[in-house]
RNA sequence: GGUCGGAUGGCCGAGAGGCGAGGCAAGGGACUGCAAAUCCCUCUACACGGGUUCAAAUCCCGUUCCGACCUCCA
């Protein structure tokens, strides 16, 4: 039996994951600063590190999950103008889009989400305790910060040297009370019309970078497991995290995990690329569910390059998995229950390698299938358990509740069952007598509907498609 | 300029010295009144040029192309 390797950013090599505390595991992931609706590039994120969740979940640790919203910064202040709303109902808007789209993806909730405006005492905390180390520095401006180059570990994780980097964009605007450019500030002093809490160094709003430490700190210690985020955080924001935090003394993150983009055109998915790609549009054209096999499918460190034509093929590839459960419930008359095989395990095990352990869900889909058809119910049910324990790591179990369609009570299904079953009844007779016009437009006439029906050894059954030309 | 990724068959996407993952698409076949679903078979690739090796998609050197980050992006 494998064992858990996972690859880690600051030594960019993959090695055992050996927890702090056994049997526990504390993640940290950076969540969304709530100042734009959420796209799929956002949500590859949440979809990534809720795999990873979930194995070490199965994996017997007891997961300590935080992902944190970051609903204070720049461009949440330039937003409110803009859409001339007061900053806070903003960040709420979209923290609530960003819960949405999490929910129709069945990313789990975490254990909490702490708002950077929450923990404005600990950031103070925090600096304080800089300050008193000699870390950090406050000119008098209101500003306080980080003086960088006193810290020997600083851009480790981005293996960078500081003299190497290029001079901050907005240098020449601050520069000037900053003992060195490349300093960053921890804590921004009011200006007029923004919103500010009292601080020892006159009233202002927190960094970017302060609340992951403060909040990393405050729900997770001074020394926890993991730490992740999307590949642009690594610098700044990661880089100086470790910085804060551990100029403040704490150990801080021993693994840094971090997920590759969804891509479009071979770039970057940025805001100017439309709303096309946000996730309520494309939960227009799929299910929650296949959206988030599409995300999953991909080894968190590639590359996901984006088309509606590779998300559609992914749906049908997802179809074709559930329909062999759906029939394998028809057969057995039960629900499968989940279990993890060892080929799965292994493939997951070797840091979370989701292609290759939906190669062994195919091998188990084909086995299923061939089962089905030499009706032998043991096999049957075996491929059927596997394949829902692998489904059920990656989030996309079918019948996992959270993915029940609101609406369709039992009443409506029943009575919806038996409206078809006279349907078929009608092709049937229509069949039996060899008229064979009558039969197929009964079924065009369902299939218009969104109605598929298969012919099978048992008898005709029905499925709905969702995608009727209505 | 610095740092870091990538280039695999029609497409997506693993692998990281020898035994050619897997999926989708396509073609052929089985089954079917016709379909659908399912199964079987077929197509077989590693950007380019050198090198190391008995053996290179995999290691080394070089080249080309693409991309990311370099102070408020997941």
């Amino acid at each position: 039996m494998s064992s858990l390797s996972l690859y880690d950013t600051l030594t960019r090599t993959t090695a055992a994951f050996v927890s702090i505390k056994e049997g526990e595991v504390g993640i940290y992931l950076c969540g969304a600063t709530v100042q734009a609706p959420p796209h799929i590039g956002h949500v590859r994120s949440g979809v990534n590190f809720d795999i990873l969740r979930r194995w070490l979940s199965h994996s017997g640790y007891n997961v300590t999950f935080i992902r944190n919203v970051t609903d204070i910064d720049d461009k949440i202040l330039h937003k409110a103008v803009h859409e001339e709303l007061p900053w806070w109902a903003v960040a709420m808007k979209y923290e609530r889009e960003f819960s949405e789209a999490y929910a129709a993806l069945n990313v789990l909730a975490p254990t909490y989400e702490p708002r950077a405006t929450g923990h404005i005492t600990q950031m103070i905390g925090l600096m304080q305790i800089l300050i008193e180390k000699g870390a950090a520095y406050a000119p008098g401006n209101g500003d306080v910060y980080l003086e960088v180059r006193k810290l020997s570990s600083y851009l480790t994780l981005s293996r960078q040297k500081l003299d190497d980097l290029q001079p901050a964009a907005d240098a020449e605007a601050t520069s000037s009370e900053k003992k060195d450019p490349r300093d960053f500030a921890l804590w921004k002093a009011a200006k007029p019309g923004d919103p500010s809490w009292p601080t020892p160094w006159g009233p202002g709003r927190p960094g970017w970078h302060l609340e992951c430490s403060a909040m990393a700190h405050q729900y997770l210690g001074e020394t926890f497991d993991i730490h992740g985020g999307g590949l642009d955080l690594i610098f700044p924001h990661h880089e100086n995290e470790i910085a804060q935090s551990e100029a403040a003394g704490y150990g801080f993150a021993q693994r840094w995990m971090h997920n590759a983009w969804v891509t479009t055109s071979g770039e970057k998915m940025s805001k100017s690329l439309g709303n096309s790609l946000q996730v309520h549009e494309l939960l227009k054209s799929v299910r929650g569910i296949e959206l988030r096999w599409y995300l999953g499918s991909a080894h968190y460190r590639s590359m996901l390059e984006f088309s509606h034509e590779a998300l559609a093929e992914s749906a049908t590839a997802f179809k074709r998995i559930e329909g062999f459960l759906n029939r394998s419930v028809e057969i057995l008359s039960v629900v499968p229950t989940p279990v993890i095989n060892e080929a799965f395990t292994d493939a997951m095990n070797d840091d979370l390698a989701v292609p290759t352990a939906l190669a062994s869900i195919s091998e188990s889909l084909k086995v299923g299938n061939n089962a089905i058809t030499a009706g032998d119910k043991a096999v049957i049910a075996q491929a059927a358990n596997e394949i829902r324990g692998a489904l059920s790591i990656l989030g996309c179990d079918p019948f996992d509740p959270a993915y029940a369609t609101s609406g369709n009570s039992d009443e409506l299904v029943a009575a919806l069952d038996g409206v078809i079953a006279l349907a078929l009844e009608q092709r049937t007779a229509a069949r039996e007598r060899r008229d064979f016009a009558a039969s197929d437009s009964i079924r065009d006439g369902l299939a218009s509907l969104g109605i598929i029906i298969e012919d099978t050894a048992q008898g005709p059954r029905w499925s709905i498609t969702g995608n009727g030309s209505r």
